[in-house]
DNA sequence: AGTCTCCATGTGATTTTATAACATTTAACG
DNA sequence: CGTTAAATGTTATAAAATCACATGGAGACT
Protein backbone atom coordinates (compact mmCIF):
# COMPACT_ATOMS: atom_id res chain seq x y z
CA UNK A 1 0.00 0.00 0.00
CA UNK A 2 2.81 2.20 -1.11
CA UNK A 3 0.72 3.74 -3.69
CA UNK A 4 -1.67 5.67 -2.49
CA UNK A 5 -3.90 6.22 -6.16
CA UNK A 6 -6.32 8.77 -4.34
CA UNK A 7 -4.37 11.59 -4.92
CA UNK A 8 -3.74 11.19 -8.08
CA UNK A 9 -7.08 10.02 -9.63
CA UNK A 10 -6.57 9.76 -13.59
CA UNK A 11 -5.45 13.34 -14.19
CA UNK A 12 -3.09 12.85 -17.16
CA UNK A 13 1.09 14.40 -16.58
CA UNK A 14 0.87 15.12 -20.34
CA UNK A 15 3.67 16.63 -19.85
CA UNK A 16 7.11 15.85 -17.43
CA UNK A 17 10.24 17.60 -18.41
CA UNK A 18 7.91 19.01 -21.34
CA UNK A 19 7.49 15.48 -22.70
CA UNK A 20 5.74 12.06 -22.04
CA UNK A 21 6.68 9.03 -21.18
CA UNK A 22 5.70 6.03 -19.76
CA UNK A 23 5.30 7.87 -15.79
CA UNK A 24 4.79 4.48 -14.17
CA UNK A 25 8.08 3.40 -14.99
CA UNK A 26 10.17 6.16 -14.40
CA UNK A 27 8.83 6.41 -10.96
CA UNK A 28 9.35 2.55 -10.01
CA UNK A 29 13.10 3.25 -11.46
CA UNK A 30 13.97 6.51 -9.74
CA UNK A 31 12.43 4.72 -6.75
CA UNK A 32 14.62 1.85 -7.27
CA UNK A 33 18.22 4.29 -7.84
CA UNK A 34 17.31 5.74 -4.68
CA UNK A 35 16.96 2.88 -2.97
CA UNK A 36 20.32 1.74 -4.14
CA UNK A 37 22.42 4.65 -3.65
CA UNK A 38 21.02 5.11 0.07
CA UNK A 39 22.18 1.16 0.53
CA UNK A 40 25.41 1.87 -0.85
CA UNK A 41 25.92 4.88 1.60
CA UNK A 42 24.50 3.81 4.06
CA UNK A 43 21.50 6.19 3.82
CA UNK A 44 18.22 5.78 5.62
CA UNK A 45 15.71 5.91 3.13
CA UNK A 46 12.56 5.47 5.92
CA UNK A 47 8.94 5.21 4.83
CA UNK A 48 8.02 8.91 5.24
CA UNK A 49 11.41 9.89 2.88
CA UNK A 50 10.41 7.18 0.51
CA UNK A 51 6.94 8.41 0.66
CA UNK A 52 7.41 11.76 -0.09
CA UNK A 53 10.28 10.90 -3.07
CA UNK A 54 7.26 8.82 -4.43
CA UNK A 55 4.66 11.50 -4.04
CA UNK A 56 6.99 13.75 -5.72
CA UNK A 57 8.07 11.78 -8.77
CA UNK A 58 4.01 10.53 -9.37
CA UNK A 59 2.91 14.44 -9.68
CA UNK A 60 6.65 15.16 -11.53
CA UNK A 61 5.98 18.95 -10.40
CA UNK A 62 6.55 21.34 -7.72
CA UNK A 63 4.65 20.48 -4.48
CA UNK A 64 4.96 23.02 -1.59
CA UNK A 65 5.70 21.39 1.69
CA UNK A 66 2.14 21.81 2.76
CA UNK A 67 0.80 20.55 0.10
CA UNK A 68 3.32 17.36 0.67
CA UNK A 69 2.24 17.25 4.27
CA UNK A 70 -1.52 16.62 3.26
CA UNK A 71 -1.02 13.88 0.65
CA UNK A 72 1.69 12.66 3.74
CA UNK A 73 -1.57 12.30 6.36
CA UNK A 74 -3.75 10.92 3.45
CA UNK A 75 -0.71 8.05 3.44
CA UNK A 76 -1.39 8.09 7.15
CA UNK A 77 1.62 9.63 7.95
CA UNK A 78 2.32 12.57 11.11
CA UNK A 79 0.63 15.72 9.53
CA UNK A 80 2.64 18.41 11.19
CA UNK A 81 4.68 20.80 9.66
CA UNK A 82 8.59 19.00 10.90
CA UNK A 83 7.26 15.68 9.29
CA UNK A 84 7.18 16.94 5.85
CA UNK A 85 10.09 19.42 6.12
CA UNK A 86 12.11 16.71 7.60
CA UNK A 87 11.87 14.53 4.92
CA UNK A 88 12.43 17.41 2.61
CA UNK A 89 15.85 18.28 4.17
CA UNK A 90 17.22 14.54 3.76
CA UNK A 91 16.42 14.39 0.62
CA UNK A 92 17.43 17.67 -1.16
CA UNK A 93 20.20 17.38 1.00
CA UNK A 94 21.31 13.94 -0.97
CA UNK A 95 20.13 15.32 -3.93
CA UNK A 96 17.16 13.74 -4.24
CA UNK A 97 15.10 16.45 -4.46
CA UNK A 98 15.46 19.61 -5.44
CA UNK A 99 13.99 23.34 -3.82
CA UNK A 100 12.44 25.56 -6.33
CA UNK A 101 13.21 28.97 -4.52
CA UNK A 102 11.25 30.75 -6.73
CA UNK A 103 8.20 28.79 -5.80
CA UNK A 104 8.95 27.65 -1.86
CA UNK A 105 8.41 24.77 -3.16
CA UNK A 106 10.16 21.12 -3.82
CA UNK A 107 10.81 18.96 -7.08
CA UNK A 108 11.62 15.18 -7.46
CA UNK A 109 15.57 15.48 -8.85
CA UNK A 110 15.32 13.96 -12.91
CA UNK A 111 19.07 13.42 -12.89
CA UNK A 112 19.21 10.91 -9.38
CA UNK A 113 23.18 9.96 -8.79
CA UNK A 114 24.95 12.36 -11.17
CA UNK A 115 26.50 15.50 -9.93
CA UNK A 116 25.22 18.20 -11.27
CA UNK A 117 24.15 22.01 -11.10
CA UNK A 118 20.62 22.06 -11.54
CA UNK A 119 18.73 24.58 -14.01
CA UNK A 120 14.88 24.66 -13.59
CA UNK A 121 12.35 26.17 -16.25
CA UNK A 122 9.12 26.74 -14.05
CA UNK A 123 5.98 27.38 -16.50
CA UNK A 124 4.02 29.90 -14.87
CA UNK A 125 0.80 29.15 -16.48
CA UNK A 126 0.62 25.15 -15.15
CA UNK A 127 3.64 25.19 -13.21
CA UNK A 128 5.22 22.22 -14.62
CA UNK A 129 8.91 22.12 -13.96
CA UNK A 130 11.63 20.65 -15.60
CA UNK A 131 15.25 20.23 -15.10
CA UNK A 132 18.15 20.84 -17.02
CA UNK A 133 21.85 20.69 -16.42
CA UNK A 134 23.87 24.12 -15.63
CA UNK A 135 27.22 25.15 -15.69
CA UNK A 136 27.10 28.16 -13.88
CA UNK A 137 31.23 28.23 -13.77
CA UNK A 138 31.58 28.47 -16.79
CA UNK A 139 29.39 31.24 -18.13
CA UNK A 140 29.70 34.75 -17.06
CA UNK A 141 29.19 34.41 -13.82
CA UNK A 142 31.75 32.50 -13.40
CA UNK A 143 34.18 34.83 -14.96
CA UNK A 144 33.13 37.44 -12.31
CA UNK A 145 33.63 35.23 -9.43
CA UNK A 146 36.62 34.06 -10.23
CA UNK A 147 38.15 37.86 -11.24
CA UNK A 148 36.76 39.06 -8.01
CA UNK A 149 37.69 35.90 -6.02
CA UNK A 150 34.08 34.52 -4.83
CA UNK A 151 34.37 31.02 -4.12
CA UNK A 152 31.04 29.48 -5.74
CA UNK A 153 29.65 26.85 -3.51
CA UNK A 154 26.46 25.99 -5.01
CA UNK A 155 23.67 28.02 -7.68
CA UNK A 156 20.43 28.62 -8.26
CA UNK A 157 19.12 28.56 -11.62
CA UNK A 158 15.71 28.98 -12.45
CA UNK A 159 14.02 30.59 -15.58
CA UNK A 160 10.62 31.63 -15.29
CA UNK A 161 8.40 31.53 -18.77
CA UNK A 162 5.72 29.60 -20.88
CA UNK A 163 5.99 25.81 -21.34
CA UNK A 164 5.57 24.33 -25.05
CA UNK A 165 2.29 23.25 -24.16
CA UNK A 166 0.69 26.10 -22.18
CA UNK A 167 2.04 28.16 -25.67
CA UNK A 168 0.11 25.76 -27.51
CA UNK A 169 -2.96 26.43 -25.85
CA UNK A 170 -2.28 30.08 -25.37
CA UNK A 171 -1.25 30.17 -29.23
CA UNK A 172 -4.50 28.06 -31.20
CA UNK B 1 15.91 64.18 7.76
CA UNK B 2 15.75 61.58 5.38
CA UNK B 3 18.71 59.99 6.29
CA UNK B 4 18.88 58.15 9.78
CA UNK B 5 22.23 57.39 10.91
CA UNK B 6 20.84 55.47 13.97
CA UNK B 7 20.31 52.58 11.31
CA UNK B 8 24.13 52.49 10.46
CA UNK B 9 25.57 53.45 13.83
CA UNK B 10 29.40 53.68 12.19
CA UNK B 11 29.50 49.78 10.58
CA UNK B 12 31.97 49.92 8.11
CA UNK B 13 30.20 48.51 4.93
CA UNK B 14 33.72 47.48 3.63
CA UNK B 15 32.28 45.20 1.09
CA UNK B 16 30.09 46.50 -2.13
CA UNK B 17 30.09 44.42 -4.39
CA UNK B 18 33.08 42.88 -2.92
CA UNK B 19 35.16 46.18 -3.79
CA UNK B 20 35.33 49.61 -2.02
CA UNK B 21 33.73 52.92 -2.87
CA UNK B 22 32.59 55.96 -2.16
CA UNK B 23 29.33 55.20 -0.93
CA UNK B 24 27.54 57.86 -0.06
CA UNK B 25 28.16 59.16 -3.90
CA UNK B 26 27.20 56.13 -5.04
CA UNK B 27 23.90 56.43 -3.09
CA UNK B 28 23.23 59.78 -3.99
CA UNK B 29 23.68 59.04 -7.65
CA UNK B 30 21.86 55.84 -7.67
CA UNK B 31 18.86 57.98 -6.32
CA UNK B 32 19.47 60.47 -9.14
CA UNK B 33 18.87 57.72 -11.34
CA UNK B 34 16.19 56.17 -10.16
CA UNK B 35 14.58 60.14 -9.54
CA UNK B 36 15.82 60.96 -13.47
CA UNK B 37 14.01 57.45 -14.23
CA UNK B 38 10.45 58.25 -12.83
CA UNK B 39 10.07 61.43 -13.77
CA UNK B 40 11.08 60.36 -17.58
CA UNK B 41 8.47 57.31 -17.52
CA UNK B 42 5.81 58.98 -15.40
CA UNK B 43 6.33 56.72 -12.21
CA UNK B 44 6.08 58.17 -9.31
CA UNK B 45 8.87 57.92 -6.73
CA UNK B 46 6.88 58.65 -3.83
CA UNK B 47 8.33 59.09 -0.15
CA UNK B 48 7.85 55.76 1.43
CA UNK B 49 9.37 54.22 -2.63
CA UNK B 50 12.10 56.43 -2.73
CA UNK B 51 13.25 55.66 1.53
CA UNK B 52 12.97 51.92 0.66
CA UNK B 53 15.04 52.18 -2.10
CA UNK B 54 17.09 54.49 0.11
CA UNK B 55 17.56 52.30 2.57
CA UNK B 56 18.70 49.39 0.08
CA UNK B 57 21.04 51.75 -1.16
CA UNK B 58 22.72 52.40 2.01
CA UNK B 59 22.72 49.05 3.32
CA UNK B 60 23.84 47.49 0.26
CA UNK B 61 23.36 44.16 1.40
CA UNK B 62 20.11 42.03 1.23
CA UNK B 63 17.05 43.28 3.13
CA UNK B 64 14.08 40.84 4.32
CA UNK B 65 10.95 42.94 4.26
CA UNK B 66 10.60 42.51 7.41
CA UNK B 67 14.17 44.67 7.92
CA UNK B 68 13.11 46.72 6.31
CA UNK B 69 9.51 47.77 7.94
CA UNK B 70 11.58 47.99 11.11
CA UNK B 71 13.48 51.02 9.19
CA UNK B 72 10.79 52.85 8.31
CA UNK B 73 8.86 52.72 11.04
CA UNK B 74 12.15 54.32 12.58
CA UNK B 75 11.79 57.03 10.18
CA UNK B 76 8.07 57.57 10.58
CA UNK B 77 6.42 55.50 7.87
CA UNK B 78 3.73 52.98 8.79
CA UNK B 79 4.66 49.45 9.95
CA UNK B 80 2.45 47.34 8.61
CA UNK B 81 3.80 44.86 6.44
CA UNK B 82 1.93 45.68 2.97
CA UNK B 83 3.83 49.17 3.33
CA UNK B 84 7.00 47.67 2.96
CA UNK B 85 5.56 45.03 0.21
CA UNK B 86 4.01 47.71 -1.83
CA UNK B 87 7.12 49.85 -2.12
CA UNK B 88 9.40 46.63 -2.65
CA UNK B 89 7.11 45.52 -5.51
CA UNK B 90 6.95 48.71 -7.05
CA UNK B 91 10.45 48.95 -7.34
CA UNK B 92 11.34 45.38 -8.35
CA UNK B 93 8.41 45.81 -10.66
CA UNK B 94 10.62 49.07 -11.97
CA UNK B 95 14.15 47.40 -11.90
CA UNK B 96 15.09 49.58 -8.93
CA UNK B 97 15.51 46.60 -6.48
CA UNK B 98 16.01 42.78 -7.23
CA UNK B 99 14.59 40.09 -4.68
CA UNK B 100 16.75 37.12 -3.96
CA UNK B 101 14.72 34.28 -4.07
CA UNK B 102 17.31 32.13 -1.77
CA UNK B 103 17.02 34.80 1.03
CA UNK B 104 13.72 35.78 0.56
CA UNK B 105 15.30 39.39 0.82
CA UNK B 106 15.85 42.60 -1.33
CA UNK B 107 18.91 44.46 -2.99
CA UNK B 108 19.05 47.88 -4.71
CA UNK B 109 19.77 46.89 -8.00
CA UNK B 110 23.48 48.02 -8.90
CA UNK B 111 23.06 48.97 -12.94
CA UNK B 112 19.52 51.25 -12.79
CA UNK B 113 18.45 51.93 -15.63
CA UNK B 114 20.38 49.54 -18.02
CA UNK B 115 18.23 46.43 -19.66
CA UNK B 116 19.85 43.21 -17.71
CA UNK B 117 18.93 40.00 -16.51
CA UNK B 118 20.79 40.03 -12.73
CA UNK B 119 23.33 36.94 -11.43
CA UNK B 120 23.88 37.34 -7.87
CA UNK B 121 26.40 36.24 -5.83
CA UNK B 122 25.91 35.72 -2.43
CA UNK B 123 27.97 35.29 0.30
CA UNK B 124 26.85 32.63 3.31
CA UNK B 125 29.30 34.14 5.84
CA UNK B 126 28.53 37.78 5.73
CA UNK B 127 25.50 37.78 3.51
CA UNK B 128 26.97 40.19 1.48
CA UNK B 129 25.36 40.01 -2.10
CA UNK B 130 27.15 41.92 -5.55
CA UNK B 131 25.34 41.69 -8.68
CA UNK B 132 26.84 40.41 -11.94
CA UNK B 133 25.18 40.09 -15.46
CA UNK B 134 24.11 37.03 -16.19
CA UNK B 135 23.66 35.50 -19.92
CA UNK B 136 21.27 33.27 -19.16
CA UNK B 137 19.69 32.59 -22.66
CA UNK B 138 23.49 32.08 -24.39
CA UNK B 139 24.38 29.06 -21.92
CA UNK B 140 23.14 25.89 -21.86
CA UNK B 141 19.86 26.41 -20.65
CA UNK B 142 19.24 28.73 -23.17
CA UNK B 143 20.26 25.70 -25.83
CA UNK B 144 18.03 23.47 -23.88
CA UNK B 145 15.26 25.62 -24.17
CA UNK B 146 14.78 26.44 -27.33
CA UNK B 147 15.44 23.11 -27.75
CA UNK B 148 12.03 22.09 -26.17
CA UNK B 149 9.85 25.06 -26.95
CA UNK B 150 10.16 26.72 -23.76
CA UNK B 151 9.82 30.57 -23.81
CA UNK B 152 12.18 32.45 -21.00
CA UNK B 153 10.68 35.35 -19.62
CA UNK B 154 12.79 35.94 -16.67
CA UNK B 155 15.86 34.22 -14.93
CA UNK B 156 16.53 33.83 -11.51
CA UNK B 157 20.49 33.10 -10.97
CA UNK B 158 22.08 33.02 -7.46
CA UNK B 159 25.20 31.45 -6.74
CA UNK B 160 25.81 30.94 -2.46
CA UNK B 161 29.45 30.83 -1.48
CA UNK B 162 31.76 32.59 0.10
CA UNK B 163 33.23 36.34 -0.80
CA UNK B 164 36.63 37.30 -1.24
CA UNK B 165 36.64 38.82 2.62
CA UNK B 166 35.13 36.45 4.44
CA UNK B 167 37.71 33.95 2.78
CA UNK B 168 40.64 36.35 3.76
CA UNK B 169 39.50 36.09 7.19
CA UNK B 170 38.78 32.16 7.57
CA UNK B 171 41.83 31.45 5.59
CA UNK B 172 44.17 33.92 7.52
C1' DA C 1 -13.28 76.56 -6.41
C1' DG C 2 -15.60 71.89 -6.44
C1' DT C 3 -15.73 67.03 -7.03
C1' DC C 4 -14.66 62.99 -9.32
C1' DT C 5 -11.48 59.52 -10.01
C1' DC C 6 -7.41 57.04 -9.50
C1' DC C 7 -3.73 55.71 -7.12
C1' DA C 8 -1.17 55.28 -2.94
C1' DT C 9 -1.10 54.63 1.90
C1' DG C 10 -2.62 53.09 6.66
C1' DT C 11 -4.26 49.43 9.33
C1' DG C 12 -6.10 45.06 11.18
C1' DA C 13 -6.56 40.40 10.32
C1' DT C 14 -5.29 36.24 8.10
C1' DT C 15 -2.77 32.95 5.29
C1' DT C 16 1.30 30.61 4.01
C1' DT C 17 5.89 28.98 4.89
C1' DA C 18 9.29 27.42 8.10
C1' DT C 19 11.58 26.38 12.65
C1' DA C 20 12.19 25.66 17.71
C1' DA C 21 11.78 22.77 21.50
C1' DC C 22 10.95 18.63 23.66
C1' DA C 23 9.00 13.92 24.34
C1' DT C 24 8.87 9.32 22.36
C1' DT C 25 10.00 5.69 19.47
C1' DT C 26 12.97 3.03 16.50
C1' DA C 27 17.28 1.24 14.72
C1' DA C 28 22.23 0.28 15.17
C1' DC C 29 26.02 -1.53 17.84
C1' DG C 30 28.50 -3.25 21.47
C1' DC D 1 20.04 -7.18 26.38
C1' DG D 2 21.58 -2.16 27.35
C1' DT D 3 23.45 1.95 25.50
C1' DT D 4 23.53 5.36 22.15
C1' DA D 5 22.26 7.84 18.10
C1' DA D 6 18.95 8.85 14.78
C1' DA D 7 14.28 9.47 13.36
C1' DT D 8 9.62 10.60 14.34
C1' DG D 9 5.55 12.70 16.72
C1' DT D 10 3.64 16.74 18.65
C1' DT D 11 2.96 21.41 20.51
C1' DA D 12 4.02 25.84 19.88
C1' DT D 13 5.94 29.73 17.67
C1' DA D 14 8.39 32.47 14.32
C1' DA D 15 8.93 34.48 9.79
C1' DA D 16 7.22 35.80 5.26
C1' DA D 17 3.49 37.31 2.52
C1' DT D 18 -1.22 38.56 1.34
C1' DC D 19 -6.22 40.04 1.88
C1' DA D 20 -9.65 43.29 2.76
C1' DC D 21 -11.20 47.60 3.66
C1' DA D 22 -10.82 52.42 5.22
C1' DT D 23 -8.42 56.85 4.50
C1' DG D 24 -5.93 60.39 2.12
C1' DG D 25 -3.88 63.09 -1.69
C1' DA D 26 -2.73 64.49 -6.47
C1' DG D 27 -4.64 65.38 -11.20
C1' DA D 28 -8.26 66.02 -14.51
C1' DC D 29 -12.39 68.07 -15.66
C1' DT D 30 -16.25 71.34 -15.24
Amino acid sequence: MTSDSSSTPDKKHGSVGFSRHDHALCVTQALDVAEARCARDGLRLTPVRRKVLELLLQEHRALGAYAILDLLRDAGFGSQPPVAYRALEFLTEHGFVHKIERLNAFVACAHPGEIHAPAFMICRLCDAVAEAHSTPAKGSLGAVARAVGFQIEKTVVEAEGVCPECADKAGA
